[in-house]
DNA sequence: GATGAATGAGCCTTCATTCAT
DNA sequence: GATGAATGAAGGCTCATTCAT
């Protein structure tokens, strides 16, 4: 399965000569998924409200998707890779200044491409899945990790220059999860705050463990 | 069906002894609900399952809880109603210090009454459906709301003694996302850390945000 | 079950010491099977029902009854043996003219001791499954066929009287079908007529076939 | 509901080629969903036995009418736009003689296709339910009131020119209740008389009522 | 590619019936 | 007598999946 499902990654792109017509079709049904998850939660999801959403029948959903768990594991993969995608183009812009690529992290966090409510809200729907959904590990395992590593990175960089002895580790945590609940938030909310709420959260939450050795 | 909700509150206890063995019986569902819900997630829960780990038929489940979706509603209306009571009982406690307040709040959390695997992977499983789920609101609005209000005026109390002109709401959140995090990274992490960590984490979290204020 | 179901009739009456509170109880459960039987008709009455209307358990229902199905049964045999009663009272109390006896006859049957919207309703809702219901015919196919032959004799009676040729059992059903069919009119119309507009339809039915000789 | 039943209506036959089969299925449920009716009654109806009628698996039965109570009230619809069409049929060929048209009328209700037993015991299961089956009027409510004011209007023709003054809706419904009671008769009684003599007994009862205005 | 008829597993739910108290 | 907890058969319904066209 998950070589199955590493091949669609729409972001490495078009090296097979594959009709331009399929990937389209693809993407337009893992979008309509999204919107799915985000209206209905997981538990509601049907292949019929997909394909009601795609405007196509829900045969053609499976003829592209093999299965209902497929198609749902490769709209993760989707939703992973676009975001894997999104932080590592954001640091890669910079110098090398940990503060600085923390900053562009937490931006490129909430950067449209990845930050919209349909997305955020299904993000939610597989957190709530994951326990029991081995194939959550398989596509998000590693991607996490990588994330996670260049956190503690950064988190380290910055407690040195200051002198300081905490757990990077114990603050990359504590940044992440501030970052992913701020989503949920968004998604679980009565009253939600916005986008720049949320943001602003974290960055303030960076500045409060990394004081002066973050000035943003 | 609020109503219908708070009135099974097992917490204010049986004083009927007709009804002793009745509450038994709901309570016993309600636990083998959490433990089908932590170990099948959300959208595979079904009553059959739950029936077969309270050792009971599924006629019975529903003879005493009607139907799927009030069990799930009751279910989450016992885990609420307990949470609160553990934090509130945790707080009431102290004299007023708010680093006390927040430090008890804190241990509160982990404390072995609602903090086991089960009711955590139980709590992310209705977070991933909360969103479709507007019952999700009706029952833990409130109370959520409560929470918050402490975490807040503790946080308004613990700056204003530092002369710091922080956000406290923002604090607070950081603060809650945090520990809901934790709670979240357990049940979801494919090598989660243990308990002891995530209330270390939390604390640290309280220590960086109030500094010389949360001595802990 | 026939014999059962004929050793209710509470119109034999007590020769046997029951206690009083076991007929009154069994009467008591059986008018509330009309009540149910009008109201929801026959598909969906229930026990549980007909105990609420009752104000019973259903495991009362089921210990004066046995089984749903004989509590149907002995409530249909009520209702028969009341109706026979009903009609032979009021013949018995006539002379011998047949007019004088077809018009008593009508009038009993739209007396208020059979003729209510309760029992009108229950009729229709056991004619609906007479014909998937054995015993049906167990319960009222005697009585039925006593109720026919009383109807030709008159008939014969009347129409020999004029010197007519016209075949009496032909007669007999017109006005027996207009009878039946007016009680099932009040049930089943959206508008339906009164009982009074009932009755004088079965009277004017029996003036255009017997014409002078039904003087009423 | 009631418009998604009238657009079933299958009287107004296949012109698009696309839903032929489309509607040679549903046919085929809707006949099958009569045998049932007629041979377990209501109550007993059930869609595994229209699915084994109709040799279909009960998914498919659901795919084409969405509910039983649907496929119930589609099948009522059915029935009674097949009689209406058929009476409507029969006296459009008259040319305006109410006594022919009478007589057609009557002949019309015994014509193969509409009284057959397998329709006539449906009828009388809907019948039975009609009471607490809110839909019966509203797909047969203007139905049934046509029917009613052309035996009205008809009446009223032949006591004018007889110049007697009865109720012309009281004979109406003497005649209407003769009918539907002898089809009632056919389908519940233990030993039922015959479509020959039931039709017999409608023509003699017109012959009574309306005398020499209806020499048939 | 694309549609939608068709299947059947699995679910929730109803409800008659049993039985301990 | 009387209650109501408990069972399980049976039904309606959803929906992923298959497949003929």
């Amino acid at each position: 399965m998950v070589g199955q499902v590493s091949d669609i990654a729409p972001h490495i792109e078009q090296r097979l000569p594959r009709t331009q017509s399929r990937d389209a079709r693809r993407l337009q049904v893992i979008e309509a998924t999204i919107e799915t998850l985000a209206e209905r939660g997981y538990s509601r999801a049907t292949l019929t409200e997909v394909a009601r959403r795609a405007k196509i029948s829900h045969g053609l959903v499976l003829f592209h998707f093999q299965s209902k768990e497929n198609l749902l594991a490769e709209t993760l993969a989707f939703m992973a890779e676009e975001y894997h995608q999104n932080w590592k183009g954001a640091i890669a812009g910079q110098t090398g200044d940990p503060a600085a690529e923390l900053h562009a992290l937490i931006l490129a966090d909430f950067a449209p491409a990845v930050c919209t409510r349909h997305k955020l809200a299904a993000w939610t729907a597989y957190w709530g899945e994951a326990q029991s959904l081995p194939v959550y590990q398989e596509i998000c395992g590693q991607k996490d990790g990588e994330y996670i590593a260049v956190l503690e990175r950064i988190s380290q960089d910055l407690l040195l220059r200051a002198g300081r002895h905490n757990d990077p580790a114990t603050l990359a945590r504590i940044l992440r999860l501030t970052q992913e609940g701020t989503w949920m938030d968004i998604t679980t909310m009565s009253e939600p705050y916005s986008f720049d709420v949320a943001r602003e959260t974290v960055l303030e939450c960076a500045r409060l463990l990394f004081r002066d050795q973050f000035p943003y």
